[in-house]
DNA sequence: GAAATATATTAAATGTTTTTCATATGAAAT
DNA sequence: ATTTCATATGAAAAACATTTAATATATTTC
């Protein structure tokens, strides 16, 4: 089944790593080796998940000499800043759902 | 690394048969045959995807006879909304990407 | 109570994503 | 120009998800 625009969507923030890339980017924009290093990743494995958010245009690039700054898509910031909020939403919403039921 | 719920959620939502169970289920709660002849798929198949969904609380089941009869919870339901919403704008925001970059 | 219907479950087969490893590229410093 | 530093890329390995097939269970109907 072949995945449209809003299964990439999801199925780039559906992974840990990448989400907590866009909860860096959407404080600020950061260097590659600025979200390896803060968010305890490798840089390899953190330049794939950039290249992921990049195919999906969710975060966009520009080069800093021989740093490259990656910040989130002034189109998509509103969209993943909902997403971010809603999952946070949702996590609340599970934990008293444990408690509950 | 370990899926946290929102990981779960999007996770859920970024398969387009369990996408489309959702957006079937926002209008009315269907039973798994309906389910599965609306949206083309198979029983076996149906009954995976609605465990899944079940699993991460994002729907409901109620037993009517023979029948099943699934329905979006009621605390989920804002949340899955929203995302459905979120999802088709973003698509609209791709689509316009594509044409202008 | 036997057959039919609706759904669930388990395991195996297949497909996809994530992670790692090795290596490449390009800019800056020496 | 060589070395170093930041990042990217491609391919292989490992992990995970989806799909299918076979079979089980519960309910209804006869």
């Amino acid at each position: 089944m072949a995945k449209n625009s809003g299964e990439m969507l999801f199925g780039a923030i559906s992974n840990a790593g990448r989400f907590r890339i866009l909860e860096k980017l959407l404080e600020r924009p950061m260097t590659v080796s600025e979200l390896t290093f803060s968010t305890k990743s490798k840089q390899t494995l953190m330049s794939h998940n950039l290249k992921c958010l990049l195919d999906c245009m969710i975060v966009r690039q520009e080069r800093m000499g021989k740093y490259r700054r990656y910040y989130i898509d002034s189109r998509a910031r509103p969209i993943v800043a909902g997403m971010v909020k809603y999952m946070r939403r949702y996590e609340d919403y599970l934990v008293k759902c444990n408690r509950s039921s």
